[in-house]
DNA sequence: ATGTCC
């Protein structure tokens, strides 16, 4: 693989045989010569072979091998006459994380950290299957699916001032749930207000480091101040409606998809009827998505009033996105156009002045979160213009593994991450100690790294470094 | 990530 240097931390794999642009990655010259790092710029050079694919194949410092397309990458396609992918968006649709912001300080819940993780362990379901107490039968469902959040407000689950907190209001459209299968409706009937598993998490942190004074005092941080951050998805109703629609993919479009470098890669024309079948059907899992996330911070708020007292703030900064495609307007040779952006382990990183930004945050940009695995920092950046031109409004999303689950479970013992948590003074609650091991914090690159990476380069600027102090795990 | 295999 050809692979060159065009600046500090920006590399370009020249386009060759059938990729139709270049693969573009922004990393320092540490990542480039690992193995693992190949891997997935192998499945970047597959994205840029489908059709429709607009200036070139993308990924951020935290790419690592994915489903089809890698984690850490964005690809827009011309809405007109590219494609739509399961695979580009993931099957965690809408898998995302939000902060929130109290009036507390470390002082102030230093000695009863314990409790809080506790109600917050108690307070919200976590683990692979875990129901919630909200049960929806097919009527109520489908409202979830078309309203997102405001759903959850409605029902008590979450406070009118989130919804302009949450990316696009934390309900997108077209949304419709005709477009859903009975399965995905049966598994998402008692999962909405659920953690899940996995990397998914819920940390109660401490505010550690300010890098812009400004803009932190603009979202009320000081070093000090304790913040929650949520990361979770649309648990099993995407997952159900990404496998529903790779098959029907697969089924239906044969010949379009006959020449793919690798199958996963399976693909809808986006004007094709099943390629707006999915974009709706995923949608209505990018809302439930948002639904699932306002309830669960719901519920901390609550553990947090139940352990603080009821006059406890607990205010949400933003809510995003990291595994989505959505249709957006970029400036291509000088001509308007309306593109699929797929940003798969991505966070968008609009720029100051952008009408898609709430007014409450347009004139500073749009807030962008990045947490670190278990156990490691979090930070809260600002969107720029510089992603707006150079990376479709995008930057990275995480931490990124570097390590699979077995080759973790081979490596660490249950104890060991336990003893190593303690250490630094985090109170660990899990559900299985499997997902524990799975998720040792050696087990993913350094986020400083990759946060370092993207203020460097300009595609989103820091504001603030979060550490864990307490963590709920599936 | 995931009722961790149809």
């Amino acid at each position: 693989m050809k692979i060159e240097r065009l600046d500090k931390y920006m590399w370009r794999i020249p386009r060759e045989g059938k990729m139709r642009v270049d693969a573009i990655v922004f990393t320092d010259a540490e990542s480039v010569d690992d193995p693992q790092f190949r891997e997935a710029m192998k499945q970047l050079m597959n994205v840029a072979t489908l059709p429709g694919i607009v200036k070139y194949a993308l990924a951020m410092p935290d790419i690592h091998w994915g489903y089809g397309f890698p984690i850490g990458g964005v690809a827009a396609f011309d809405a007109k006459d590219g494609i739509i992918s399961p695979g580009g968006v993931g099957f965690d649709i809408n898998c995302g994380v939000r902060l929130m912001k109290t009036d507390l300080t470390y002082e102030d819940v230093r000695d009863r950290l314990r409790a809080i993780v506790e109600a917050i362990y108690e307070t919200v379901p976590a683990g692979v299957g875990a129901r919630g107490d909200i049960v929806l039968g097919k009527k109520g469902l489908r409202k979830v699916l078309v309203e997102g959040a405001e759903w959850a407000v409605k029902a008590g689950y979450g406070l009118e001032e989130d919804l302009e907190r949450i990316e696009d209001g934390g309900k997108i459209h077209p949304a419709d749930p005709n477009y859903v299968s009975e399965e995905a409706f049966e598994r998402g009937s008692d999962e909405l207000g659920t953690l899940g598993a996995g990397n998914h998490f819920i940390e109660v942190q401490m505010v550690e480091e300010i890098y812009d004074r400004d803009l932190a005092e603009f979202f009320g941080l000081e070093v000090g101040t304790i913040t929650i951050m949520i990361h979770s998805g649309s648990r099993g109703f995407g997952h159900q409606v990404a496998t529903d629609y790779i098959r029907l993919m697969r089924d239906r479009l044969k010949e379009h998809n006959r020449d793919l470098p690798d199958k996963q890669l399976i693909n809808a024309p986006f004007e094709h009827p099943l390629g707006q079948a999915y974009y709706s059907a995923m949608n209505c899992a990018a809302n439930y998505a948002f639904a699932n996330r306002e309830i669960l911070g719901h519920l901390v708020r609550k553990a947090f009033w139940k352990v603080f007292g009821k006059d406890t703030r607990v205010e949400l900064i933003y809510d995003v996105a990291h595994n989505i495609a959505k249709v957006e307007e970029y400036e291509i040779d000088g001509k308007r156009k309306k593109l699929v952006v797929h940003r798969k382990g991505a966070t968008r990183s609009l720029g100051p002045g952008n009408e898609k930004v709430p007014e409450i945050y347009r004139e500073v940009g749009q807030p962008v979160i990045i947490p670190g695995d278990m156990g490691t920092a979090s930070y809260l950046l600002i969107g720029t213009r510089k992603a707006e031109e150079k990376t479709f409004g995008s930057t990275a999303h995480g931490a990124g593994r570097v390590l699979g689950r077995s080759a973790a479970l081979k490596r660490w013992s249950y104890r060991e991450i336990l003893d190593e948590l303690e250490r630094k003074n985090i109170i660990v609650m899990s559900k299985s100690k499997k997902t524990l091991v799975e998720e040792a914090p050696e087990a993913y690159k350094d986020v400083d790294r990759v946060v370092h990476i993207v203020h460097e380069i300009g595609i989103s600027r820091k504001i603030a470094r979060m550490v864990p102090l307490g963590v709920v795990k599936g």
